[in-house]
DNA sequence: TTTATTTACGAAACCGTTTTCGCAGAATAC
DNA sequence: GTATTCTGCGAAAACGGTTTCGTAAATAAA
């Protein structure tokens, strides 16, 4: 169907080894003869056939990026920034999504052993429990990056963001606001980036010893209705909170909700401060002061190390940890600023 | 590196052409021996290579879905429904992003006629002004199925949204909350979502008849600034309108700043209806009226019908049209309900 | 002039599967 | 007993590039 490198050698009475290394502007080639080739190239319009080239050079010239979901704001600000650096490299992305289960993580990430992509970008799944499929594909010599949500024990790049400053800022900064009795909204609990948001939450706490502040911690990683109950639950109890921290998007809205449904305002009754990139977060009743994280630059320095690992054998994943700085925006929900 | 067929063969004293039979589960193959070949594929977790099969079967076994960008919460949710039905049907997806820019669609669609793909899945960039490109890759043989903006001159499968009756009724339900003057805010002017859009509008202008009425449509399809600066000389001019039609998403947020910056209120001074799928729509200050489409159904049924043209190849994918139905969710930007 | 090197190209192996044949031997039909 | 059909398997040719190696002619070095 389509033209072949056969095809042109036949028309230039020329073999293909001559084409192939035309086309890739070899010394080996004239000048005359290169220009012969790219112009029935171009005018036969011949494009490779990546598969075959692949098979030959054992690379595929694209990366796979796996995720939880692109639901999340952070997630579709991170692949726009990883897509940026692959086209930049010509390389193509898969995109494979967990739906924050570890079978399915585990499934894709064997997958990868066959070759068929140079690199992993991954943001680990909420159930991922242990790494062994991780490592394996590592030590399978496949380059590997983790980005926002990592496995601390697998030895290879990480960017994430200051979650543990940031959500030390953020619980002093309610603090500072008059909050006694702060609680965290809790993700997936293994997750790294919620431990060490809760961890900066309770080093927080722990630091500014007001009295009878305890640390509460509250696990929502059920679904929207399910969420929605259980802060409302929260929310009419006897001694319920005047600080919250959302350590995840997707908590924002179960929060106001509850609150209108309860008639309770922010921030006079309750004060909020979530994790998130919304952009609509500062025409929300009333803004939302946010934690934000660098998504597009995450995603864009994640691809960056990665592409130095796949150009490099050489280079070593293992040595790169970047930490970017996410921002404490202020706004109404933590009272007047 | 890793283990290839002629390993299975080696160590168990068959050929090649056996195991790779045995492997598909072919009848040819005696049960003993497939039972052998199993077990030592397990054992030694074997994974076949792709590109040598892509190129052997001259199919690859992944899909495109080619998208303006991934901010949208519209995209985002496609991909879910698009990767879901992937994943059921054992392809992959490859995703590629045109930033709005024609030449950028023009060079993603000349690449896949490579055969890097088996089909693709499309909404096209807000600046396309001819589809050649698109024809031409079709004319090849490949399956192409758009979803949401389509290409009305190209004779393929279109998965949308009843935009004319949705923005229709919009502005229909902005007339009946007592505005006079109601403004169009368009997106890119080309774009099929916007021109249909844009009738629905003006055709309930029409139909209704009111005095004084006349339509009017603003451009905006720049950055966020640009758009915001729009916005707000819009909402300062003498005679302002009182009622806005946000064609997408992204005009929300400009909108509603521009309102608060002028001390214009929601409903009061002006009445706002978007087309979006942002889950905060309903936390918003006020909450916005909204119409959003089925995005994950969108996606999902868009790449179901994709399958069924790269399955049967006599099926033909032109006689193919799914419009789903929008839902307008009123809300208290519209006044009260 | 002879020898060494460079230049420009082609033959063929190779990447790892899939698939078409071909072919023994066993089973069944006549 | 011969003819036919299965059964189960292997040899080898694809698929479409890339890469190694060889080589003839042209050029440079001696």
């Amino acid at each position: 169907m389509s033209v072949k490198i056969r095809d042109l050698a036949k028309q230039l009475n020329l073999s293909v080894a001559t084409i192939s290394k035309a086309l890739k502007d070899s010394h080996e080639i004239s000048p005359e003869t290169k220009q012969r080739v790219f112009e029935l190239a171009k005018k036969l319009s011949y494009i490779p056939n990546p598969y075959a080239s692949s098979l030959r050079k054992r690379n595929s010239k694209t990366i796979a990026v796996v995720l939880p979901e692109v639901a999340d704001s952070f997630f579709s600000l991170a692949i726009n920034g990883i897509e940026s650096v692959a086209h930049d490299k010509g390389y193509h992305v898969l995109i494979y999504l967990t739906h924050e289960s570890f079978e399915r993580e585990e499934a894709i990430l064997k997958e990868f052993k066959s070759g068929r992509v140079d690199g992993i970008l991954m943001s680990v799944s909420g159930e991922t429990c242990n790494s062994n499929h991780i490592k394996e594909v590592i030590a399978a010599g496949m380059p590997l990056v983790f980005f926002d949500r990592v496995c601390d024990d697998v030895d290879t790049a990480k960017i994430v963001t200051d979650d543990f400053e940031s959500s030390y800022k953020a619980t002093s900064y309610l603090i500072r606001k008059g909050c006694k009795k702060i609680i965290y909204l809790s993700a997936s609990p293994a997750l790294s980036i919620n431990i060490k948001r809760m961890e900066g939450y309770k080093k927080a706490i722990a630091d500014h010893a007001i009295k009878n502040t305890e640390v509460e911690i509250i696990s929502c990683y059920g679904d929207v209705e399910a969420n929605y109950k259980i802060i409302k639950d929260l929310l009419t109890k006897k001694n319920k909170p005047d600080g919250i921290i959302a350590s995840v998007e997707k908590l924002t809205t179960p929060v106001y909700i509850a609150c209108k449904d309860l008639e309770l305002t922010i921030p006079n009754d309750l004060k909020l401060i979530c994790f998130t990139n919304l952009q609509t977060a500062l025409i929300l009743d009333p803004p939302l002061t946010t934690i934000t994280q660098p998504a597009f630059e995450m995603g864009k320095t994640a691809a960056t190390i990665l592409f130095k690992g796949i150009e490099k054998k050489s280079f070593d994943l293992s040595k790169e940890r970047v930490v970017l700085p996410s921002v404490l925006a202020e706004r109404l929900s933590t009272g007047n600023c």
